[in-house]
DNA sequence: GTCTATAGTCTGATAGAC
DNA sequence: GTCTATCAGACTATAGAC
């Protein structure tokens, strides 16, 4: 602390016509949460930047300064959503050099599905609209996404006592935390459980492999949860 | 046939200044193929008029002759998507009644998924997208999925050696089809099998109860496929 | 049945004051 | 950092000619 005791009540900057909801969070995150909330409840395309400037409490052309535009505030929204899983993909690998497969696919799912869990108003949808994925800055994303599905297939098939396993039909089984939250349900931890029991199952593991992965992965996940 | 044997080479209205590409369609179902292709390619709200009428190869205020706008021909297009199951679903019902309730949702995840199959253009994937969903005109929709939601839970619960079983996930396990249509592959008849005894093993059901499903469900409904 | 023409609205974006 | 003011472009939908 300096000399200066000057508690921060007004900023630098011309005051807002509307007080901030919330400020403890930056400009730029309450566009970010309230975009959110509109996109996924109404649909990108069909959000305009004038709404997401009425539920943040700026005017419409404040946006650009924080902003480039509206594509900008998706990208910046889907990094948030699929970026957390991938980060810890080495220390999933890890896992599985140390536990086996089973216990390294079991971990990718709880970390997916919290990934999910935690997306803000449940962003985790926009990334199979067509009016998101139609967009050429979707690209990166999509190709992230790829490279998701083929790690739950490559973790799969050393699972597998199965003859196919498609890592989308996998990953596809996880996202049902979307379709849960889209329907106005509380995902828990012991529903995440549940579906990583499923994914196992599905690649043809036996109640006993599928037990013992959910205990390794605990531990070695250190879960928080 | 009368005494004109006029050959109908040339219609009654002004000729367009595109001729169809596919005149063995009526305009209302060229319109609606365009859409569909547009919508699901596209986005809903993404898509104007003028988009539309462009693949068509007529003028944009001349759609308004066929329909009241976007929303109807999205409504045309839900209904041929979602309907095709419902419709089926007594005959379903019957085949629960003498054959027993997994030979019963093991037919229904074949006629469900086979309507998915089915929708031009992969448009079940519109049923879940914000700006088709948020709409008014979405209501009805919403509630026929969620009564399919419900047979799939009834069927499954009647299944199910299993304590809990989600309606909203078996329907889930079968929409992997539209994310496999919009990952650009063909989903086969045998695939849709695979997908069916995915759903009764998730209930519980053992080998062979799955084997004797698919065989019965198969009889009953006279498949043509 | 399709055309041309056009009204009125909403949109994303920029420039410059405070 | 947020405001006011403004614009050009795209949009849906209607009216009337062919």
């Amino acid at each position: 602390m300096s000399s200066a005791v000057r508690t921060r009540r007004s900023r630098p900057g011309r005051p807002r016509h509307v007080p901030a909801v919330d400020d403890t969070l930056s400009p730029r995150d309450q566009i970010l949460d309230a975009s959110a909330r509109l996109f996924v409840g109404r649909g990108f395309a069909n959000t305009s930047t004038r709404e997401i400037a009425d539920a943040v409490g700026i005017r419409q052309a404040s946006l650009y300064y924080h902003y480039a535009g509206k594509e900008e505030i998706l990208g910046e929204l889907l990094s948030r959503t699929v970026r957390p899983t991938l980060d810890q993909i080495e220390k999933i690998e890890d896992i599985a050099a140390e536990s086996g497969w089973a216990a390294a696919l079991y971990a990718l799912v709880m970390i997916d599905s919290k990934t999910l869990v935690d997306a803000p108003h449940n962003s985790g949808l926009l990334a199979i609209c067509p009016d998101v994925t139609s967009l050429e800055m979707f690209k990166p994303y999509r190709s992230t996404l790829r490279d998701l599905c083929a790690a739950y297939e490559r973790f799969g098939r050393a699972v597998a006592s199965v003859p196919y396993v498609s890592g989308v039909r996998l990953e596809h089984e996880v996202s049902i935390v979307v379709r849960y939250r889209a329907e106005g349900d509380v995902v828990s931890v012991r529903d995440r459980h549940v579906i990583a029991a499923g994914v196992l199952r599905a690649c043809g593991a036996t109640r006993e492999e599928i037990e013992i992965a959910a205990a390794v992965s605990w531990a070695e996940l250190l879960e928080d949860e």
